[in-house]
DNA sequence: AACATATGTTAGACATGCCTAACAATAAAA
DNA sequence: TTTTATTGTTAGGCATGTCTAACATATGTT
């Protein structure tokens, strides 16, 4: 049941919801633009994350996120949102770079690994 | 021609190329066990590197590494080492944890990234 | 050398994830 | 409201990467 999203699947669930938080309402088009992917591709994201009850969707109709879907999305985002300020504000890249990498490495790092980078950063930010 | 490795082929390629740093020589099932994967994945592979020109390879034949491979399969061996190195000796992570966070990232962090980790691991154990 | 075991290869299957192109439904404009 | 544009869906294709099962070759043992 409880399977492990994959990264793709990840992806599509963490813009739905990011999108949601900005405009109140998502269309697939707004996905698929966000993620620079076809329609269809998005097409088929969303039959798989509503089977696996992260969002609320049928055909034609309007998307809605979960209570179990936002709490995996936040997840990502938060993962994403750490990793971002450590590679930003601590080793001093660039926004751009920042960005690629924790677009990359949030779908993969170990929660272990992550809690230590966030407090790393933490202790960091202190001195 | 000279397109990116998957991750999967660089997968492949640092094993060849760590075992025979071991052993002086590879064979395919050594590659298969180091991996864990079938027999059958690893012809896949290593026919798909072959024509990549990153190691020398025929139909039941030895294989060996091309200087093309080698230098790639360091460079992915080094990114390997530098990002256990930050997971275990500045973040304090388990062996294992550094290990398998090593292996995961080591294919999709960016080349500006890793330096400033290395360069912090080394400000780190300076300090 | 003959047989047995280990290793390598192939074919065919499956899963993921993307695409294009054609079609369906909805929304916007006339 | 009828037409047009936008958005959504489906079917079919392609690439990657894995597997199993059957077969081929090589290696080791007697």
């Amino acid at each position: 049941m409880n399977e492990k999203l994959t990264s793709s699947l990840e992806d599509y669930l963490e813009a739905i919801y990011l999108i949601l938080k900005e405009n109140n309402t998502v269309k697939a088009i707004d996905v698929s633009r966000k993620l620079g992917v076809t329609r269809a591709s998005t097409t088929e994201a969303l039959k798989k994350l509503a089977q696996k009850k992260l969002i609320n969707y049928g055909r034609y109709d309007a998307i809605s996120i979960t209570p179990l879907g936002e709490a995996t999305a936040k997840e990502v985002v938060n993962k994403h949102k750490s990793l971002y300020e450590f590679f930003r504000y601590v080793l001093g890249a660039s926004d751009e770079e920042s960005q690629k990498n924790a677009c990359a490495i949030e779908h993969i790092i170990s929660k272990d690994v992550l809690d230590r980078i966030i407090t790393f950063t933490q202790n960091f930010h202190k001195n």
